[in-house]
DNA sequence: ATAAATTAAATTGGATACAATATTTGGAGG
DNA sequence: CCTCCAAATATTGTATCCAATTTAATTTAT
């Protein structure tokens, strides 16, 4: 008898969220830099560095290339998706014509204390450092667009959002573009508190165009991966 | 002694495509109206009907979802999803904002050429029945955006089409359809011809959005589901 | 000596059995 | 009739094994 000394793993297993978090876990990574584009993810070595089986590994696999952050290819694994300017440029038109529209059907049952918890959000972004400025510009985007009520628009955006704040991350580039971002983000909000849907439409516009083409410039230059 | 007769399910198994397989196949009784919405997909079951485990069935069902067909519950299981009215109209709203965005982007890279090609597709789907209608239309509208060199926004207009494609087979409101889009593609096309791209757009826009429009009313009177 | 072919190792894809947990269901009792 | 508890049902996760494919390493042939 061989014996195989079986490990009894964790003693607790919250089911129906092994995949969520693992998937969150390596996201968090790649996002961080802790997997760098191009990196293979082995499903052995993340289960032992998880503490899960392969199931629930792969699930997360999944989950994670239906987010565009890393590519399966068959029997041959997954990869971190790399960083491509092309994607980038491609991300940001994308972007535009969804926010544009989110923020076109929003403007119309945008109430006034919804602006002020959006303004309130963009104080604080605007006094935090940089670590928060990812996640405090989600939030005010998709605040904005929140009262269009459209879930599965804002689902794609959320989505847009978070791969094009990666590609901030890479770049480093938040420093010189924090300022404009907050600036442009006022007018936006005078124009949404004016009801002045064109002026609204044309600053969300010029706004998400302009971070697309310095972030492509900046990436193009800085060479791919 | 049980004996468990293990049954040694299909000699030749081609790796890497089972899961696809299956969610081909469950995506073809949703489409056909084998599954109806609201109905529970169960892993045992399933995999016991596609002769295969539960794994490939978990993947097939993982992509499912991210095509929306199908809406997975966290320990209660997958479900096939519902037609909701609502979603249809955000369906639209946004094959409009994406699609006007690729045919902007394409016209400057289409070629006389492949205008030729699509037009022979047109000139399919006019004499086809309506049984290739779905897959004919899919094909000209993404023919005519495939010069744009998007592919991330191709794939997601495909997505788009397709869900919407599913909205127009519950509804067999095709017939009524089919005449004025054969038209409107037409029109289409000449404007492409002509390399005018505002007159493109604007058919287009009104070509999805008024196609939308008469589905969405057709679905709100005919009740949910 | 180098290129092609073959063999070997590593890894994914899939199957099966078992354990643990969450949901649902059907009574028993108030 | 409602509430609470327990059994049944189904999903989720674990462990292990096998097959198939890809990648490397090694051998063979030119």
């Amino acid at each position: 008898m061989t014996g195989k000394g079986r490990k009894p793993k964790r003693a607790a297993q919250r089911t129906g969220a092994e995949a969520d978090r693992i998937a969150r876990a390596i996201r968090e990574e790649i996002l961080g830099g802790g997997y760098g584009a191009g990196d293979v993810l082995r499903q052995e070595r993340l289960a032992e560095v998880y503490d899960a089986s392969r199931m629930p590994v792969r699930d997360a696999l999944r989950m994670l290339e239906n987010q565009g952050l890393v590519v399966v290819e068959p029997n041959r694994g997954a990869v971190v998706a790399g960083l491509d300017p092309q994607e980038l440029r491609e991300i940001y038109e994308m972007r535009v014509a969804l926010e544009t529209l989110a923020l076109r059907l929003a403007i119309p049952e945008l109430t006034n204390r919804q602006l002020d918890e959006i303004a309130a959000v963009q104080d604080r972004a605007e006094a935090a450092g940089l670590a928060e400025f990812g996640s405090l510009n989600r939030v005010f985007h998709l605040g904005l667009y929140a009262p269009s009520g459209r879930p599965r628009l804002l689902a794609q955006i959320a989505l847009l959002n978070d791969i094009a704040d990666r590609y901030l991350r890479v770049t480093a580039a938040q420093l010189d573009y924090a300022g404009r971002s907050h600036r442009e983000h006022r007018r936006l909000l005078d124009a949404c508190r004016r009801r002045d849907t064109d002026a609204a439409l044309a600053c969300l516009h010029d706004h998400i165009a302009d971070a697309g083409r310095s972030l492509f410039e900046v990436l193009s230059r800085r060479g791919a991966l």
